[in-house]
DNA sequence: TATTGTTATACTCTATAACTATA
DNA sequence: TATAGTTATAGAGTATAACAATA
């Protein structure tokens, strides 16, 4: 069977889908981090330890903001630094079994909490759901750097 | 054609994607203003005038936080206030022209964006994605409350 | 001289507590 | 007395500017 067609217009509409997808999970989700916090820890979780300047672009802050927040992520035993072996100025930063504790939990906190919403969706809209979850893991992890300020 | 069963491990697997995906969408989109100024514009956009109290407990922030944001709004030109016919306690929120400028210029930014991303699909998933797109559309329409803090 | 990171300072946002006005 | 909203104060988070150390 043949795919259906996709069109500029629907490329469109998925944009503006997904565009309100995310004020949805705005209002979801208060955490006791900061959202950049987490953003940061997970990169450190999936990507392995980083330098301040680079997590600092990935997550679309300064760099003086990046050297706060890792100072605040140190002081909560989350995360800790080390000194880059190949570059007397740089510093390293790793998750710690602490930190990748916290994001799990979360992680599963938040899992439950949409999955309650997914309960209340029709079997045809939760099998749709089911048939994009590829796209939107590849959607997810393609480009998750963000703009620059 | 019957529609395949959806077990609760695929309830696990739908949220866990969700959840991947609001992290990615958190580090894209840098805005002028506060997350939260944009949803509680967007309340007023899409459920009409408010009380003060009533777009605290939607949003998840607390009453005099609310008046606050609601008085950067006002200064801002972007919302206004009017007394509650019905209760001489009370003040309505109501969006401007102005305000509601700024959420379509907003939502024409960013979508622009993620379909950039979209391009970067193949066609499979972007035929999944469309056709999952009145699946969220529901699951961010349903329940579009946060939970309080 | 350019780059990496930190410190100093200021501003935005939001919470808690105390207060005013109306029901 | 309870409820709707505001004002006062404090704390978290992040930006810009200035600085120190290494490449």
């Amino acid at each position: 069977m043949p795919l259906p067609p996709v069109t500029d217009a629907d490329e469109f509409a998925i944009a503006d889908t997904l565009d309100r997808m995310l004020l949805w999970a705005r209002r979801k989700a208060p955490t006791r981090l900061s959202a950049t916090s987490i953003t940061t820890l997970d990169t450190l979780h999936l990507h392995g330890p980083q330098r301040i300047s680079d997590l600092a672009a990935g997550e679309g802050v300064t760099q003086p903001g990046m050297t706060t927040l890792v100072s605040r992520l140190v002081d909560e035993g989350l995360a800790e630094r080390f000194a880059d072996p190949t570059d007397g100025r740089a510093t390293l930063v790793r998750i710690t079994d602490a930190g990748r504790s916290v994001l799990a939990d979360r992680h599963r906190a938040r899992t439950e909490a949409i999955r309650a919403d997914i309960l209340r969706l029709s079997a045809e809209h939760r099998a749709a759901l089911l048939g994009a979850l590829d796209a939107l893991n590849h959607l997810c992890t393609s480009s998750d750097r963000g703009t620059p300020r």
